[in-house]
DNA sequence: GTAACTGTACCGATCGGTCGGTATACTACG
DNA sequence: CGTAGTATACCGACCGATCGGTACAGTTAC
């Protein structure tokens, strides 16, 4: 009784984030419903009580976590320093993975699986992140503190971030800290003029 | 008549380049057999009197180019100058990736999808390619050319060439030859000595 | 009562894979 | 020459299992 009236959100996030979990760890397609509903003890029927479908789970996912890296965005693109700025970018970037791995490892890997207007505009929002990092890299050049902006360089970038969802242990002995630290001194050393 | 003394191998090779294609653009688990058999234009019978089950043809391909990757990497390990080694270690995963994106897309991110035994004897291969990278940032770091070795710096590295699986264009104005250089400078940046 | 929550039995569709059988080409034997 | 034998390439029907999802009755909380 004391633990019920919090039950229908309460349910449903636990459902979302063992979901999350089971498609990080094994792919959203090799993950069936069954599988799910043993996962969270539910029967097939409650199971579809708290969800909609397969398929709006992966969206929800997707959707939520990427949208929640650009609302952090928009605080770092607050900062006037385009070298503080990265730093801000990269520290929030590794601290969500770290904290969301399973999440963040849906939203990366498994775009792809979303049906087509989905998908659509779970990329927009890929895209839109970039373009943040974009513009520090452009205004850091318009300043004269980072080489000539260069796509190149900018995926470069992106790619040392993001590819640490594949390797980051959240029980590992590197923490948020350490990566993003070093991580962003690697990010302007890659970006100082030469 | 004329063109059917290759068929047997010949076949297969198409069969094997278009799964890869099919699994890179959508996922291992998200392509039927169905499908793959339109796509080939073969009936189910003589797409299995080529191969001899989809999981099989996964392990071909997830193994056969991560292999190919270890190959090239025992020629760079010839090269005495770290700094040569890492341009040349570059040079040779990006063009691999520009060469064959399809098949080192699966190769990278459908090793998940592999049998028990089969994805640890594919991991094994990753993770020697890996230990390649980390005894010439080891031996740059002894010839006191590089700073201390430092496994996150490694894990940056890796993650800005590996990603660009995800974002090179074989058809885009972008090529090879220019990624590797521009990657490989970058890469020497990180390295070098604060 | 009623509204939320849950389990079970079940649906059509699709999954990976196998089956018996056919067409064709090459070889061997007379 | 003919013809029987063998191997390869191929087809489409079909298999049991599992897929995502639904219907509905039972239970619980207020």
């Amino acid at each position: 009784m004391s633990t019920d009236t919090k039950d229908d959100r309460s349910q449903r996030a636990r459902i979302v984030k063992t979901a999350a979990r089971l498609f990080a760890e094994r792919g959203y397609h090799a993950v069936g419903m069954t599988e799910l509903q043993n996962a969270v003890q539910l029967g097939r029927g409650a199971l579809y009580h708290h969800i909609r479908s397969k398929d709006d789970l992966l969206y929800d996912i997707a959707r939520e976590y990427i949208a929640d890296l650009n609302d952090l965005a928009v605080t770092a693109e607050r900062e006037a320093d385009p070298r503080k700025r990265i730093c801000i970018l990269g520290h929030h970037l590794i601290s969500m993975i770290a904290s969301h791995q399973a999440e963040l490892t849906v939203c990366f890997r498994e775009v792809q699986s979303l049906t087509d207007t989905r998908r659509a505009e779970v990329l927009a929002l890929h895209t839109r992140y970039e373009r943040v990092w974009k513009e520090a890299f452009i205004a850091g050049a318009e300043q004269g503190l980072f080489r000539p902006y260069d796509p190149v360089v900018l995926k470069g970038v992106l790619g040392m971030y993001f590819y640490s969802y594949l390797w980051m242990r959240p029980d590992g002995s590197l923490g948020a800290e350490t990566i993003s630290e070093r991580f962003n001194e690697m990010a302007l050393r890659m970006l100082a003029l030469a």
